[in-house]
DNA sequence: TAAGATTGAACGCTCAATCTTT
DNA sequence: AAAGATTGAGCGTTCAATCTTA
């Protein structure tokens, strides 16, 4: 059995795994507790996410938006169809390059993300409560790092 | 504008919600680049979940592995069903309850679960570089404690 | 040639309904 | 009734191909 025989090299990894089985579980919780709060006002998750990083950082392209989602850009553009219809996103064209276009919360589209940060708000609280902000910090810092080396991976 | 005024609730909330972008772009990252390296290996992420808790956790039920790979139970029957008729898992009658069926890797399967746990080891290994021990024992601490308070939630 | 965006086909997952067993 | 598992419909996402512009 591989429980005889342990290397110190598999006994770390071993606790690395358990950290990091410990974030998948994590993230989705978060993201099953956010689904169903936010559907008790009417949203969903894909919604959520593009409307909440248009207000964060305006005049993205639609591949920007896509890479921060971690989405195919066609799932982008069929979620922004509907958006736009709905009057929630405009796309506008831009000055420099006519493939590109950029895209802008309507002040509707600002309504809904005043409502969904409110949501989220309550999740960010909730999962921060009796952490430190020197907690919080290192928390980003480590997972910057892991970020880094992923990226660099292969 | 919001940014004038900022109560100290809100300077804390940040810091917890940039902690947690930070978690969800790692999240992300991971999986796509675990995906990247099994499909070179010729296997899905979701055959892949639910092999490697499979040899982890043998004998389990298909609730009980839907719930752990936060998926519909009506997925893992479905996936299940292909691994079972690729000959990767067996679905074995319970003795106690006729409504159960005990889930476990054939032979075939556990050929094919140390293939995928050489990729996961490489992803996994690199994530852990440069972290010590201390380190991911106190990343985990943190994610279950995240867990907790998620799961209280509402 | 390459990059941004769109389209359509295919796939996977979810939801609701159903069957069986408890 | 309630719980485990399955089925089928529907939806959302991806992949590959295409169009337009650089």
């Amino acid at each position: 059995m591989s429980t005889k025989v342990r290397t110190t090299k598999q006994v770390e990894a071993e606790h690395a795994l358990n950290a990091w089985l410990a974030v998948v579980k994590t993230y989705n919780m978060c993201d099953s507790q956010l689904a169903r709060l936010l559907a008790n006002e009417g949203y969903t998750i894909a919604k959520y996410e593009v409307v909440i990083r248009l207000k964060r950082e305006p005049d993205q392209t639609q591949q920007a938006l896509a890479d921060q989602c971690f989405q195919a850009k066609s799932g982008i553009s069929m979620l922004l169809k509907v958006l736009e219809e709905d009057g929630w996103v405009l796309r506008l064209p831009d000055a420099q390059d006519a493939r590109v276009k950029r895209l802008r919360l309507s002040p509707i589209g600002h309504t809904h993300a005043q409502r969904m940060l409110i949501v989220q708000n309550r999740v960010i609280t909730a999962m921060a409560e009796g952490m430190s902000k020197a907690q919080l910090l290192e928390l980003s810092q480590t997972m910057d790092q892991v970020s880094e080396r992923l990226m660099r991976l292969e």
